[in-house]
DNA sequence: ACCTGAACACCGTTCAAGT
DNA sequence: ACCTGAACACCGTTCAAGT
């Protein structure tokens, strides 16, 4: 099926993602696709033919790490504590979607918007994670009046705030925990 | 002190507040200063001239916001119950930034950089928060091992997650409840 | 002292013209 | 079948020229 593109054409596709994760890195989910086509060393037109939303181009970078995260949660499920798996989980979506500042916003609106190109890859995740949310809800391990859309937004909310604060490193882990136990104190 | 303007300048200043006001409530934090500057009926050089940066401008346009939940966390730190006079003091906070679209980044922007034109509000803001927390903690109703900061940025991130989410009106308290008695079920 | 708007350097997106 | 880049409609920001 590779073969049924023009040489050219895979070539260019090429060029574009190699850029695109170049420029992605470092100005983040809204890079200019300009400064793209311009790194590729390609007409805007070409970008825009093999990726005509910036969400698709996202989709194309992503794929494989939504894939990862889809596979991490089918590990997690035969895990015995059903609520550390969850909690290892929602801590490994929050260290992946830091790894582009942006992308945790990006996530947001293509799970709110069905004709987004990165709807499918982050629909996907989100079922996934919704697994391991339920095996840990009725094992008890975790309250039951939340959904995984809810969880989702949460974890991501911190991962955005993680992404614009100055504070150490460890924020995100550190804000999830806090979310995890809760920020009020019952004698642990 | 209002007197030492121009009648005309000061006339400006207050077109301009009012078409900001109605701009950023229809398109948000980001909303367009060319735009902006149009509905005032002024040319954008005014605009610039009355307000250097856009935080400038939404500080003009929210500082009574400000003090308001500044002279909330005063009343609050009387309440009897320390905890929840802080939830109820984030809940608020929680409300306030969800009354333009983008707010809970603008302040989560200004908290991170000390030269925004809105930092002094935000920081304003923090440190009112800080001593219903302190308080809070003192008294052992709420963990000991969180800082202000993260409280807020706790808050603001899932401000932000709900501002661009389809579920019901009421996520903000919803997650809000969730971080402040924890994810994680210990039999309640 | 204040106002104006042209000018500059950027965007995202489309589409006629080319190979 | 694919590529190119001019064209269009927007930005934010500055600054010379006006009153």
């Amino acid at each position: 099926m590779t073969q049924a593109f023009r040489a050219d054409a895979r070539r260019n596709r090429d060029l574009l993602l190699t850029a695109a994760r170049e420029s992605v890195a470092e100005h983040g989910t809204d890079a200019s696709l300009r400064d793209i086509a311009r790194r590729a060393g390609v007409g805007i037109g070409t970008l825009y033919r093999h990726f005509p939303t910036r969400e698709a181009l996202l989709e194309a970078l992503l794929n494989s790490n939504f894939d990862a995260l889809r596979a991490r949660a089918d590990v997690l499920l035969a895990a015995p504590d059903s609520g550390e798996a969850l909690l290892t989980w929602l801590g490994e979506l929050a260290a992946g979607s830091a790894t582009y500042q942006g992308l945790p916003e990006s996530i947001m609106n293509a799970l709110a918007d069905e004709t987004s190109g990165l709807h499918a890859s982050c629909a996907g995740m989100r079922s996934a994670g919704g697994q391991l949310l339920k095996r840990a809800q009725q094992d008890g391990s975790v309250r039951s009046d939340v959904t995984v859309s809810e969880v989702i937004a949460l974890v991501l909310g911190l991962a955005w705030a993680a992404e614009r604060s100055v504070e150490s490193s460890d924020l995100i882990a550190r804000l999830l925990t806090t979310a995890m136990f809760g920020l009020a104190d019952r004698g642990r």
